[in-house]
DNA sequence: ATAAAGCGGATAAACAATATCCACTTTATA
DNA sequence: TATAAAGTGGATATTGTTTATCCGCTTTAT
């Protein structure tokens, strides 16, 4: 039981989408490589966040992909939502079903309800902080003399 | 991102175990089999269990498994530690710091604090409900007359 | 027209979870 | 005291999921 990859890197490829200018994109081959991602499998995951309406891509010469929402209406739950998809950390076997003889219909587990609970009260922590937090908490104090290198990049690889 | 089913497996294990008379055993193979898992398979968990003092085992002959401690002192958090282990839902893959240049050792992520939060608060909820609690459940009006057919499996089966 | 970008499907590689096998120790009892 | 039935630990196979690659396709600025 452990969270993917992907919702890191996800979250941090939408940083950087954060920092592009207006109607400017980046392309999934710099996103991945600033990343230090697989290129190709990294595509998949921007796939994935576009469907989920959270980045737009423009195909094409000039293209890439950007924000669609704005930042702070973009939360990290969602984020992880668009990756790992809607299903819930934990499912049922029907263990007690099978050892009480119950009906199939009653799908009743003693764990359900709880695990539920669980589950709702971490993803409750996950919709506290967007995107928009996450930039100012980068632009903050502690990496001051280190942003300036990442902008630049930015600017050297985006395209309007 | 999904919990493993020996968790669930492990839950209603030790439900059973908690039906046994004082000094009473179950053996594996009898558990693994109401349980319908995989018998080999769930010896392991089994140890994990014992490892983390849940149950005790009895080798030889008229073995088995009991509870170690009392069900009320058992939490369902207990449970999924020793099956799933100590490590996080989430850890970092420091992209942060190789995207800012960091020294190694600033270990800095935007997401782990939010995220080990997250767990916290999903890890309190797993400690509310224990053996004893999920057992009472189960003597409930719900299932009252299910309850039988099982009390007398586990009547044949037990060793004293 | 062409080159550079995203899209979608098929497939491979890597890894983790589940399952099996076997030689070993322990212990009740015939 | 030999034996059978139980747990133990290691090695290994199977299965499933995640990550990664490849290729032919569409889109669009030049």
């Amino acid at each position: 039981m452990h969270m993917k990859t992907g919702v890191e890197q996800s979250v941090y490829a939408l940083v950087l989408l954060n920092m592009l200018p207006d109607k400017a994109v980046l392309s999934g081959e710099a996103i991945s490589q600033q990343l230090g991602a697989s290129a190709t499998y990294f595509q998949k995951l921007l796939r994935k966040l576009v469907t989920a309406d959270i980045i737009t891509s423009v195909p094409g010469i000039k293209g890439g992909f950007k924000l669609k929402k704005r930042p702070e209406d973009i939360r990290v739950y969602d984020v992880y939502l668009a990756v790992e998809g809607q299903q819930s950390l934990y499912s049922s076997n029907g263990i007690l079903v099978d050892m009480l003889d119950l009906e199939k219909e009653d799908s009743c587990c003693l764990l359900t309800n709880l695990m539920e609970e669980a589950e709702s009260s971490w993803k409750a922590v996950l919709k506290r902080e967007t995107i928009a937090s996450l930039s100012e908490e980068m632009r903050g104090e502690r990496f001051k003399d280190k942003i300036a290198a990442l902008e630049e990049w930015v600017s050297n690889k985006m395209v309007i």
